[in-house]
DNA sequence: GCTTGACCTAGAGCAGACTCTAGAACCTAC
DNA sequence: GTAGGTTCTAGAGTCTGCTCTAGGTCAAGC
């Protein structure tokens, strides 16, 4: 990530529009990851200006993961709010990272089983397509009392 | 899911309450359900009173799975008018639940990405943390630049 | 007859995560 | 020196998906 040997992190000065196009975020969402604390340190200022460097990048690109994985923005804060607080914290936030990791792992066998229930719904309708007989699937929705059995193959 | 061999889904009329507690969803959300159009049919009244069936419940479990796969409402409703619509859109039904399932397999995919680099993160501080030296892992907030490089290894 | 509990409608409120607006400053290039 | 692009702050608005409130009806049990 670096691109000097060591302590050369100031030398690469990025605009917020730069950030922005480097992680796909937009610069309104940089502003309000800043509002939100999410950065790992108060981004410094050129005049006004934020200057980033690619350690903010860096992390970006984690906290786009992190956020893609549903990690809620508030648990981001408080895994950053460990970081800002410096050394000393890490199991802290080995438990935080482990968590989520728990989560993930929850979700994708959730998810799993969804698609298992989901994918026999599509095999189903293949098969009645296939063979002529998908208008059994379904009653229509003012089907009279004598056709509804139809209502029980289910959609 | 039908009690009679045909034409016998009137038999199980049941309360909101009850289908509520059938389906872990509240009887606020069974009612805004109505309101947004997500069932198979009008759901009719005895008095001003919601009768449901057990049609409507398998319906409804169907539902959780695809709103727990992350069907937006939308498209949920869409669904469940191509059914109200009755028979002849089967291809189209069949259309809805495959572009689903694509994007339920990518979201899998994806996670397994994110839960790859997560991983990573939580095997660096695990392995930091037994050798002593998670100390290293994040500069403090206000590190002076002479220290910065540690902000290169990343949280 | 009265209380209790389940139910009704219409509509307001909320949480999360952005996204945009307004109005102004600043930098660069022509 | 001025036009255009980028950035700034503070705060309002949006979208999704619920969730709750208010005020009322209705049936059953005591």
């Amino acid at each position: 990530m670096a691109t000097t040997a060591d302590g050369g992190a100031r030398q690469d000065a990025l605009s917020i529009g730069e950030v922005a196009r480097q992680t796909g975020l937009s610069v309104h969402t940089l502003r309000w990851f800043e509002r939100e604390g999410l950065y790992l340190r108060p981004i410094p200022r050129a005049g006004q200006r934020r200057v980033f460097d690619s350690a903010d990048v860096a992390w970006l690109l984690l906290c786009n993961r992190l956020r893609a994985s549903g990690m809620p923005i508030a648990e981001i804060r408080r895994f950053a709010a460990l970081v800002q607080a410096g050394p000393g914290n890490e199991a802290e936030r080995l438990a935080v990272l482990e968590a989520h990791e728990q989560e993930v792992r929850k979700r994708v066998a959730m998810l799993m089983e969804c698609l298992e229930i989901i994918h026999g719904k599509v095999d189903v309708y293949r098969r009645h397509l296939a063979a002529g007989t998908a208008d059994r699937l379904w009653a229509p929705p003012f089907a009279d009392a004598s056709s509804d059995a139809a209502r029980h193959s289910m959609p």
